[in-house]
DNA sequence: CCCACGCTGAACCATATGGTTCAGTATTTA
DNA sequence: TAAATACTGAACCATATGGTTCAGCGTGGG
């Protein structure tokens, strides 16, 4: 049994699964934008994009303004530590159980050469 | 309008937006399991279990083999560099946009000093 | 003052997700 | 060979997701 609970990575990587919602980020990356520009972006409804950005600023990705009767959308407070570092550490756990594989290949290797040794005896 | 259509990157964030599967990715970063430990040590049916090792398998990051009557399941294929590489990015754009927020600030700073300067006289 | 603009909320829809139970099948083990 | 083990597939359920339409509502420009 195991600790569970760590809602805010659950939020950040559903946000991040979605290919509409990756592009309005990258988009938001280049310059703020508001609902319209980026529905027309992306092709969809003012009421479906309101509903991609409602999600990326629940995980913190994106924040929003209202001026007047314009939202403006921006890259939000969170800069995704959390999540590299666990990416991270995924690739570090990955690389060491690669290297343990890679160490068995070379015993079996150098116990066959030895076999075939001990054969040609 | 963008391109879209990148599943890849879809299947890996949707798979690692639930905790149960990141739990799963993390215990086979330290041992190989079966179907059976890890329904145990996640509180779940066989079937629940094996749902989410599916998720998993579908989206690279376990990979398993049944021998006899047990499924084992180890570190998939995928090393997660493209997951990786967009997170940097992600990264690197909001230091950007951070650090132009920090100059605009500064500007205003010194534009109100001057002013002041200027009202003194 | 009026109309166009930008957005929003509610309702709806189809499909996906995260879980279960139950009834098998195949494989060990005693 | 019988019983226990390990898994699997189908069916089901509740809720979430990704989208739409439609009817507003506040704002701002002419």
């Amino acid at each position: 049994m195991v600790q569970r609970g760590t809602t805010r990575l659950d939020a950040s990587f559903a946000a991040l699964s979605d290919a509409t919602r990756r592009g309005v980020v990258e988009q938001l990356g280049r310059s703020d934008a508001s609902i319209t520009d980026l529905a027309e972006r992306f092709q969809m409804t003012l009421t479906g994009m309101r509903k991609h950005v409602g999600v990326l600023e629940r995980a913190g990705l994106v924040s929003t303004k209202k001026v007047g009767r314009v939202r403006t959308c921006q890259l939000g407070p969170r800069r995704l530590e959390e999540e590299t570092a666990w990416l991270e550490r995924y690739r570090r756990r990955w690389d060491e159980r690669f290297d343990e594989l890679d160490r068995v290949v070379d015993e079996l290797t150098r116990k066959e050469k030895s076999d075939e040794r001990r054969n040609r005896k």
